[in-house]
DNA sequence: AGAGTTACATACCGACGGTATGTATGACAT
DNA sequence: ATGTCATACATACCGTCGGTATGTAACTCT
Protein backbone atom coordinates (compact mmCIF):
# COMPACT_ATOMS: atom_id res chain seq x y z
CA UNK A 1 0.00 0.00 0.00
CA UNK A 2 1.31 3.26 -0.63
CA UNK A 3 1.71 6.24 1.32
CA UNK A 4 -2.13 7.93 1.13
CA UNK A 5 -2.54 11.31 1.91
CA UNK A 6 -2.11 12.31 5.49
CA UNK A 7 -5.63 13.23 6.00
CA UNK A 8 -6.79 11.66 9.27
CA UNK A 9 -10.03 10.73 7.22
CA UNK A 10 -7.89 8.10 5.45
CA UNK A 11 -5.83 7.65 8.69
CA UNK A 12 -9.23 6.32 10.56
CA UNK A 13 -10.24 4.55 7.79
CA UNK A 14 -7.03 2.69 7.53
CA UNK A 15 -7.29 1.94 10.88
CA UNK A 16 -10.65 0.41 11.26
CA UNK A 17 -9.58 -1.90 8.31
CA UNK A 18 -6.88 -2.64 10.20
CA UNK A 19 -8.93 -3.91 13.31
CA UNK A 20 -11.30 -5.94 11.24
CA UNK A 21 -8.75 -7.89 9.65
CA UNK A 22 -6.72 -8.56 13.12
CA UNK A 23 -9.97 -9.46 14.31
CA UNK A 24 -10.29 -11.68 11.31
CA UNK A 25 -6.85 -13.26 12.23
CA UNK A 26 -7.43 -13.46 16.05
CA UNK A 27 -10.41 -15.18 15.70
CA UNK A 28 -9.17 -17.67 13.12
CA UNK A 29 -5.74 -18.23 14.73
CA UNK A 30 -6.04 -17.07 18.40
CA UNK A 31 -3.64 -14.16 19.45
CA UNK A 32 -0.45 -16.47 20.37
CA UNK A 33 -0.85 -17.10 16.81
CA UNK A 34 -1.18 -14.33 15.09
CA UNK A 35 1.98 -12.26 14.38
CA UNK A 36 1.76 -8.70 13.83
CA UNK A 37 3.18 -9.29 10.71
CA UNK A 38 0.94 -11.31 9.42
CA UNK A 39 -1.50 -8.74 10.53
CA UNK A 40 0.52 -6.32 8.67
CA UNK A 41 0.67 -8.39 5.62
CA UNK A 42 -2.67 -9.09 5.27
CA UNK A 43 -3.59 -4.93 5.19
CA UNK A 44 -0.55 -4.79 2.72
CA UNK A 45 1.68 -2.48 4.90
CA UNK A 46 4.79 -3.44 7.47
CA UNK A 47 4.86 -3.76 11.00
CA UNK A 48 5.62 -0.33 11.39
CA UNK A 49 2.50 0.91 10.38
CA UNK A 50 0.35 -1.07 12.74
CA UNK A 51 3.00 0.23 15.24
CA UNK A 52 1.67 3.64 14.25
CA UNK A 53 -1.77 3.21 15.17
CA UNK A 54 -1.60 0.67 18.19
CA UNK A 55 1.22 1.06 20.79
CA UNK A 56 1.24 -3.09 21.68
CA UNK A 57 0.15 -6.09 20.12
CA UNK A 58 -2.53 -5.79 23.38
CA UNK A 59 -3.85 -2.43 22.01
CA UNK A 60 -4.74 -4.06 18.80
CA UNK A 61 -5.97 -7.06 20.66
CA UNK A 62 -8.27 -4.36 22.91
CA UNK A 63 -9.16 -2.76 20.12
CA UNK A 64 -10.50 -5.53 18.20
CA UNK A 65 -12.50 -6.73 21.04
CA UNK A 66 -14.10 -3.38 21.45
CA UNK A 67 -15.28 -3.89 18.12
CA UNK A 68 -16.34 -7.33 18.89
CA UNK A 69 -18.25 -6.28 22.15
CA UNK A 70 -20.05 -3.74 20.48
CA UNK A 71 -22.01 -6.25 17.66
CA UNK A 72 -22.78 -8.42 20.31
CA UNK A 73 -23.98 -5.17 22.81
CA UNK A 74 -26.01 -3.63 19.58
CA UNK A 75 -27.44 -7.81 19.30
CA UNK A 76 -28.66 -7.77 22.95
CA UNK A 77 -29.55 -4.04 22.92
CA UNK A 78 -32.18 -4.55 20.14
CA UNK A 79 -33.92 -6.65 22.49
CA UNK A 80 -37.13 -4.72 23.42
CA UNK A 81 -38.39 -3.39 26.96
CA UNK A 82 -41.34 -4.96 28.23
CA UNK A 83 -43.36 -4.49 31.33
CA UNK A 84 -42.12 -8.05 32.81
CA UNK A 85 -38.43 -7.90 33.24
CA UNK A 86 -38.13 -11.62 34.00
CA UNK A 87 -39.13 -12.12 30.38
CA UNK A 88 -36.96 -9.60 29.00
CA UNK A 89 -34.05 -11.35 30.91
CA UNK A 90 -34.85 -14.48 29.34
CA UNK A 91 -34.90 -13.07 25.59
CA UNK A 92 -31.66 -11.28 26.10
CA UNK A 93 -30.11 -14.51 26.80
CA UNK A 94 -31.78 -15.92 23.88
CA UNK A 95 -30.38 -13.24 21.89
CA UNK A 96 -27.01 -13.62 23.23
CA UNK A 97 -26.85 -17.03 22.61
CA UNK A 98 -28.68 -17.14 19.16
CA UNK A 99 -25.70 -14.00 18.31
CA UNK A 100 -22.56 -16.05 19.47
CA UNK A 101 -23.17 -18.97 17.90
CA UNK A 102 -24.34 -17.56 14.18
CA UNK A 103 -21.22 -15.43 14.46
CA UNK A 104 -18.72 -17.84 16.51
CA UNK A 105 -16.59 -18.50 13.74
CA UNK A 106 -15.82 -14.61 13.08
CA UNK A 107 -15.34 -13.88 16.88
CA UNK A 108 -12.37 -14.51 19.24
CA UNK A 109 -13.38 -16.98 22.13
CA UNK A 110 -13.64 -15.27 25.28
CA UNK A 111 -11.11 -17.52 27.74
CA UNK A 112 -8.97 -15.98 25.27
CA UNK A 113 -9.31 -12.22 25.36
CA UNK A 114 -9.67 -12.72 29.31
CA UNK A 115 -6.48 -14.39 29.40
CA UNK A 116 -4.31 -11.96 27.28
CA UNK A 117 -6.29 -9.19 28.62
CA UNK A 118 -6.72 -9.83 32.42
CA UNK A 119 -9.37 -10.43 33.95
CA UNK A 120 -9.51 -6.51 34.80
CA UNK A 121 -8.86 -5.10 31.70
CA UNK A 122 -11.70 -7.51 30.31
CA UNK A 123 -14.19 -6.46 32.89
CA UNK A 124 -13.73 -2.79 32.15
CA UNK A 125 -14.12 -3.30 28.54
CA UNK A 126 -17.10 -5.36 28.90
CA UNK A 127 -18.82 -3.37 31.27
CA UNK A 128 -19.37 -0.78 28.97
CA UNK A 129 -20.83 -3.23 26.37
CA UNK A 130 -22.78 -6.66 26.65
CA UNK A 131 -22.21 -7.03 30.65
CA UNK A 132 -23.89 -3.52 31.28
CA UNK A 133 -27.24 -4.39 29.37
CA UNK A 134 -27.03 -7.61 30.83
CA UNK A 135 -26.61 -6.22 34.46
CA UNK A 136 -29.43 -3.32 33.71
CA UNK A 137 -31.80 -5.95 33.26
CA UNK A 138 -30.17 -7.93 35.93
CA UNK A 139 -31.55 -4.89 38.31
CA UNK A 140 -34.45 -4.15 36.95
CA UNK A 141 -35.44 -8.27 38.27
CA UNK A 142 -33.44 -7.35 41.48
CA UNK A 143 -35.21 -3.85 42.41
CA UNK A 144 -39.05 -5.40 41.52
CA UNK A 145 -37.84 -8.32 43.95
CA UNK A 146 -37.72 -11.21 41.48
CA UNK A 147 -34.74 -12.77 42.93
CA UNK A 148 -33.09 -13.94 46.00
CA UNK A 149 -31.15 -11.16 47.62
CA UNK A 150 -27.20 -11.87 45.93
CA UNK A 151 -24.83 -9.58 46.31
CA UNK A 152 -25.09 -7.35 43.22
CA UNK A 153 -21.85 -7.90 41.58
CA UNK A 154 -22.19 -11.75 42.24
CA UNK A 155 -25.36 -11.81 40.15
CA UNK A 156 -23.84 -9.61 37.48
CA UNK A 157 -20.61 -11.92 37.13
CA UNK A 158 -22.14 -15.21 37.42
CA UNK A 159 -24.65 -14.64 35.63
CA UNK A 160 -22.55 -13.66 32.44
CA UNK A 161 -20.42 -16.02 33.29
CA UNK A 162 -23.01 -18.93 32.83
CA UNK A 163 -23.73 -17.05 29.32
CA UNK A 164 -20.23 -17.01 28.61
CA UNK A 165 -19.87 -20.85 29.43
CA UNK A 166 -22.83 -21.72 27.73
CA UNK A 167 -21.01 -19.91 24.23
CA UNK A 168 -18.02 -21.44 24.75
CA UNK A 169 -19.69 -24.75 24.91
CA UNK A 170 -22.13 -24.49 22.14
CA UNK A 171 -18.82 -23.54 20.41
CA UNK A 172 -16.30 -25.99 21.37
CA UNK A 173 -18.48 -29.75 21.69
CA UNK A 174 -19.99 -31.67 19.17
CA UNK A 175 -23.93 -31.83 18.66
CA UNK A 176 -24.65 -33.94 21.62
CA UNK A 177 -27.33 -31.24 22.37
CA UNK A 178 -28.94 -28.10 20.63
CA UNK A 179 -29.19 -24.14 21.41
CA UNK A 180 -32.73 -25.18 22.63
CA UNK A 181 -31.09 -27.53 25.20
CA UNK A 182 -28.84 -24.95 25.96
CA UNK A 183 -31.23 -21.95 26.68
CA UNK A 184 -33.47 -24.50 28.51
CA UNK A 185 -30.83 -24.61 31.01
CA UNK A 186 -29.80 -21.22 31.25
CA UNK A 187 -33.89 -20.29 31.54
CA UNK A 188 -33.90 -23.17 34.85
CA UNK A 189 -30.48 -21.47 36.31
CA UNK A 190 -32.17 -18.03 36.42
CA UNK A 191 -35.62 -19.99 37.59
CA UNK A 192 -33.26 -21.23 40.72
CA UNK A 193 -32.50 -18.15 41.50
CA UNK A 194 -36.20 -16.72 41.83
CA UNK A 195 -37.47 -15.24 44.95
CA UNK B 1 23.59 -28.96 39.01
CA UNK B 2 26.04 -31.70 38.28
CA UNK B 3 25.29 -34.93 36.18
CA UNK B 4 23.29 -37.45 37.81
CA UNK B 5 23.70 -41.07 37.69
CA UNK B 6 21.84 -42.17 34.45
CA UNK B 7 19.47 -44.60 36.42
CA UNK B 8 15.68 -44.15 35.46
CA UNK B 9 14.87 -43.70 39.31
CA UNK B 10 17.07 -40.65 39.48
CA UNK B 11 15.30 -39.37 36.16
CA UNK B 12 12.12 -39.67 37.26
CA UNK B 13 12.99 -37.74 40.52
CA UNK B 14 13.88 -34.75 38.45
CA UNK B 15 11.44 -35.02 36.35
CA UNK B 16 8.74 -34.70 39.00
CA UNK B 17 10.57 -31.33 40.00
CA UNK B 18 10.67 -30.14 37.12
CA UNK B 19 6.77 -30.35 36.95
CA UNK B 20 6.56 -29.06 40.48
CA UNK B 21 8.92 -25.90 39.70
CA UNK B 22 7.29 -25.24 36.55
CA UNK B 23 3.82 -25.30 37.97
CA UNK B 24 4.80 -23.18 40.85
CA UNK B 25 6.33 -20.23 37.67
CA UNK B 26 3.02 -20.92 35.49
CA UNK B 27 1.12 -20.02 38.44
CA UNK B 28 2.93 -16.87 39.56
CA UNK B 29 3.45 -15.49 36.43
CA UNK B 30 1.31 -16.96 33.67
CA UNK B 31 2.16 -19.44 30.99
CA UNK B 32 3.07 -16.81 28.52
CA UNK B 33 5.10 -15.13 31.38
CA UNK B 34 7.24 -18.50 31.96
CA UNK B 35 10.24 -19.29 29.91
CA UNK B 36 11.54 -22.72 29.26
CA UNK B 37 15.15 -21.10 30.60
CA UNK B 38 13.45 -19.64 33.41
CA UNK B 39 11.91 -23.20 34.61
CA UNK B 40 15.17 -24.72 34.18
CA UNK B 41 17.41 -22.10 36.27
CA UNK B 42 14.94 -22.76 38.75
CA UNK B 43 16.26 -26.10 38.88
CA UNK B 44 19.80 -25.02 38.42
CA UNK B 45 19.59 -26.31 35.03
CA UNK B 46 19.65 -25.82 31.63
CA UNK B 47 17.06 -25.25 28.43
CA UNK B 48 18.64 -28.80 27.23
CA UNK B 49 17.34 -30.43 30.05
CA UNK B 50 13.93 -29.63 29.88
CA UNK B 51 13.84 -30.27 26.42
CA UNK B 52 15.48 -33.84 27.56
CA UNK B 53 11.85 -34.91 29.63
CA UNK B 54 9.45 -32.74 27.38
CA UNK B 55 9.28 -32.42 23.74
CA UNK B 56 7.54 -29.18 24.17
CA UNK B 57 6.73 -26.17 26.09
CA UNK B 58 3.13 -27.51 25.93
CA UNK B 59 3.66 -30.71 26.79
CA UNK B 60 5.52 -29.02 30.51
CA UNK B 61 1.98 -27.55 30.86
CA UNK B 62 -0.28 -30.83 30.33
CA UNK B 63 2.10 -32.44 32.75
CA UNK B 64 1.91 -29.35 34.93
CA UNK B 65 -2.02 -29.31 34.65
CA UNK B 66 -2.15 -32.99 35.01
CA UNK B 67 -0.85 -32.55 38.21
CA UNK B 68 -2.74 -30.23 39.35
CA UNK B 69 -5.78 -31.70 38.46
CA UNK B 70 -5.00 -34.79 40.38
CA UNK B 71 -5.54 -32.65 43.79
CA UNK B 72 -8.41 -31.00 42.99
CA UNK B 73 -9.45 -34.62 42.07
CA UNK B 74 -8.37 -35.82 45.32
CA UNK B 75 -10.08 -33.38 47.41
CA UNK B 76 -13.09 -33.87 45.67
CA UNK B 77 -12.89 -37.43 45.39
CA UNK B 78 -12.57 -37.47 49.53
CA UNK B 79 -16.23 -36.32 49.47
CA UNK B 80 -18.34 -39.58 51.06
CA UNK B 81 -21.09 -40.85 49.28
CA UNK B 82 -24.63 -41.07 51.03
CA UNK B 83 -27.66 -42.48 50.00
CA UNK B 84 -28.29 -38.78 49.01
CA UNK B 85 -27.12 -37.98 45.58
CA UNK B 86 -28.57 -34.95 45.81
CA UNK B 87 -26.73 -33.65 49.25
CA UNK B 88 -23.85 -35.60 48.41
CA UNK B 89 -23.35 -33.14 45.10
CA UNK B 90 -23.83 -30.09 46.79
CA UNK B 91 -20.72 -31.07 48.85
CA UNK B 92 -18.92 -31.91 46.13
CA UNK B 93 -19.65 -28.74 44.69
CA UNK B 94 -18.22 -27.06 47.60
CA UNK B 95 -15.58 -29.10 48.54
CA UNK B 96 -14.57 -28.15 44.76
CA UNK B 97 -14.92 -24.46 45.64
CA UNK B 98 -13.06 -24.70 48.93
CA UNK B 99 -10.05 -26.30 47.37
CA UNK B 100 -9.99 -23.63 44.90
CA UNK B 101 -10.13 -20.53 47.48
CA UNK B 102 -7.49 -22.01 49.72
CA UNK B 103 -5.32 -22.84 47.33
CA UNK B 104 -5.72 -20.26 44.12
CA UNK B 105 -1.93 -18.99 44.88
CA UNK B 106 -0.87 -22.10 44.17
CA UNK B 107 -2.32 -23.89 40.54
CA UNK B 108 -2.82 -22.15 37.68
CA UNK B 109 -6.60 -20.20 36.21
CA UNK B 110 -8.28 -22.49 34.13
CA UNK B 111 -8.47 -19.74 32.02
CA UNK B 112 -5.05 -19.85 30.62
CA UNK B 113 -4.86 -23.40 31.04
CA UNK B 114 -7.89 -24.14 28.75
CA UNK B 115 -6.28 -21.30 26.03
CA UNK B 116 -3.31 -22.59 25.74
CA UNK B 117 -3.77 -26.02 25.70
CA UNK B 118 -7.12 -25.58 23.59
CA UNK B 119 -10.34 -26.64 24.60
CA UNK B 120 -10.34 -30.22 23.32
CA UNK B 121 -7.10 -31.35 25.22
CA UNK B 122 -8.15 -30.00 28.54
CA UNK B 123 -11.49 -31.91 27.90
CA UNK B 124 -9.51 -35.09 27.36
CA UNK B 125 -7.38 -34.61 30.36
CA UNK B 126 -9.75 -33.17 32.57
CA UNK B 127 -12.28 -35.57 32.18
CA UNK B 128 -9.98 -38.39 33.63
CA UNK B 129 -9.86 -35.85 37.05
CA UNK B 130 -12.57 -33.68 38.25
CA UNK B 131 -15.11 -33.60 35.83
CA UNK B 132 -14.86 -37.40 35.58
CA UNK B 133 -15.95 -37.16 40.01
CA UNK B 134 -18.61 -34.74 38.63
CA UNK B 135 -19.67 -36.87 36.01
CA UNK B 136 -20.20 -39.86 38.67
CA UNK B 137 -22.31 -37.68 41.01
CA UNK B 138 -24.73 -35.98 37.96
CA UNK B 139 -25.10 -39.38 36.91
CA UNK B 140 -26.64 -40.74 40.05
CA UNK B 141 -28.93 -37.36 40.33
CA UNK B 142 -29.95 -38.23 36.69
CA UNK B 143 -31.16 -41.83 37.01
CA UNK B 144 -32.45 -41.39 40.22
CA UNK B 145 -34.79 -39.04 38.42
CA UNK B 146 -33.56 -36.06 40.69
CA UNK B 147 -33.28 -33.74 37.59
CA UNK B 148 -35.07 -32.61 34.72
CA UNK B 149 -34.35 -34.67 31.28
CA UNK B 150 -31.14 -32.68 29.91
CA UNK B 151 -28.87 -34.26 27.48
CA UNK B 152 -25.71 -35.83 29.66
CA UNK B 153 -23.45 -33.91 28.02
CA UNK B 154 -24.70 -30.71 28.50
CA UNK B 155 -25.31 -31.18 32.27
CA UNK B 156 -21.39 -32.05 32.86
CA UNK B 157 -19.89 -29.54 30.99
CA UNK B 158 -22.55 -26.56 32.16
CA UNK B 159 -22.17 -27.87 35.88
CA UNK B 160 -18.52 -28.30 35.73
CA UNK B 161 -18.74 -24.97 34.28
CA UNK B 162 -20.40 -22.83 36.43
CA UNK B 163 -17.95 -24.44 39.14
CA UNK B 164 -15.34 -22.89 37.12
CA UNK B 165 -16.72 -19.89 36.77
CA UNK B 166 -17.59 -19.55 39.69
CA UNK B 167 -14.21 -20.13 41.05
CA UNK B 168 -12.39 -17.74 38.69
CA UNK B 169 -14.78 -14.97 39.83
CA UNK B 170 -13.72 -15.90 43.37
CA UNK B 171 -10.38 -15.75 42.66
CA UNK B 172 -10.27 -12.44 40.46
CA UNK B 173 -12.69 -10.10 41.69
CA UNK B 174 -12.72 -8.27 44.84
CA UNK B 175 -14.29 -8.96 47.81
CA UNK B 176 -18.09 -7.94 46.94
CA UNK B 177 -19.27 -11.48 47.97
CA UNK B 178 -17.86 -14.43 50.25
CA UNK B 179 -17.37 -17.60 49.41
CA UNK B 180 -20.88 -18.37 51.05
CA UNK B 181 -22.65 -16.45 48.92
CA UNK B 182 -20.95 -18.17 46.08
CA UNK B 183 -22.33 -21.59 47.53
CA UNK B 184 -25.35 -20.83 47.97
CA UNK B 185 -26.02 -19.53 44.32
CA UNK B 186 -24.40 -22.58 42.99
CA UNK B 187 -26.76 -25.21 44.76
CA UNK B 188 -29.68 -22.65 43.56
CA UNK B 189 -28.75 -23.35 40.36
CA UNK B 190 -28.72 -26.84 40.62
CA UNK B 191 -31.69 -26.30 42.61
CA UNK B 192 -33.33 -25.00 39.46
CA UNK B 193 -32.77 -28.43 37.26
CA UNK B 194 -34.29 -30.15 39.95
CA UNK B 195 -37.57 -32.25 38.30
C1' DA C 1 9.79 27.87 -1.51
C1' DG C 2 10.83 26.24 2.90
C1' DA C 3 9.27 24.10 7.41
C1' DG C 4 6.62 21.00 9.84
C1' DT C 5 3.41 17.19 10.37
C1' DT C 6 1.51 12.84 8.84
C1' DA C 7 1.67 8.07 7.45
C1' DC C 8 3.99 4.98 6.71
C1' DA C 9 8.72 1.71 5.48
C1' DT C 10 13.25 -0.12 6.86
C1' DA C 11 16.56 -1.85 9.88
C1' DC C 12 17.70 -3.55 13.98
C1' DC C 13 17.53 -5.59 18.98
C1' DG C 14 16.63 -8.89 22.74
C1' DA C 15 13.89 -12.65 24.27
C1' DC C 16 12.06 -16.93 23.47
C1' DG C 17 10.71 -21.71 21.56
C1' DG C 18 12.97 -25.21 19.53
C1' DT C 19 16.92 -28.15 17.52
C1' DA C 20 21.36 -30.15 16.78
C1' DT C 21 25.26 -31.60 18.79
C1' DG C 22 28.69 -32.45 22.28
C1' DT C 23 29.96 -34.87 26.54
C1' DA C 24 30.60 -36.75 31.22
C1' DT C 25 28.76 -40.61 33.75
C1' DG C 26 27.61 -45.09 34.97
C1' DA C 27 25.90 -49.93 33.46
C1' DC C 28 27.05 -53.91 31.17
C1' DA C 29 29.07 -57.41 28.29
C1' DT C 30 33.41 -59.52 27.13
C1' DA D 1 40.16 -54.40 33.25
C1' DT D 2 38.35 -52.46 29.14
C1' DG D 3 35.64 -51.06 25.42
C1' DT D 4 30.67 -50.16 24.19
C1' DC D 5 26.49 -48.01 24.73
C1' DA D 6 22.57 -45.62 26.60
C1' DT D 7 21.53 -41.97 29.89
C1' DA D 8 21.29 -37.23 31.53
C1' DC D 9 22.31 -33.51 30.87
C1' DA D 10 25.10 -28.78 28.79
C1' DT D 11 26.36 -25.76 24.89
C1' DA D 12 25.69 -23.45 20.76
C1' DC D 13 22.88 -22.00 17.38
C1' DC D 14 18.54 -20.76 14.45
C1' DG D 15 14.09 -18.58 13.16
C1' DT D 16 10.35 -16.00 14.78
C1' DC D 17 8.26 -12.45 17.16
C1' DG D 18 7.28 -8.16 19.96
C1' DG D 19 9.06 -3.83 20.15
C1' DT D 20 12.02 0.43 18.99
C1' DA D 21 14.64 3.76 16.48
C1' DT D 22 15.19 5.99 12.45
C1' DG D 23 14.44 7.28 7.74
C1' DT D 24 11.43 9.29 4.21
C1' DA D 25 7.79 10.48 0.80
C1' DA D 26 3.58 13.08 0.58
C1' DC D 27 0.79 16.76 1.86
C1' DT D 28 -0.31 21.25 4.42
C1' DC D 29 0.55 25.70 5.87
C1' DT D 30 2.87 29.91 5.96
Amino acid sequence: MSVKSPSPKFAEETRDTLIQEALELFARHGYAGTSIDRIAEKVSMTKGAVYYYFSSKKEVLIACYQLQAQWVAEAVGAVPETDNPWDDTLRLCDTFLDFVVSNGRHTMPLQEVITFLGWETWRDIDSSYTMGTLARTISRLQDGGWLKPYPRNLLNSMIYGVLVEAAINLASSPDDYTLQDMKTLVADFLGGMRA
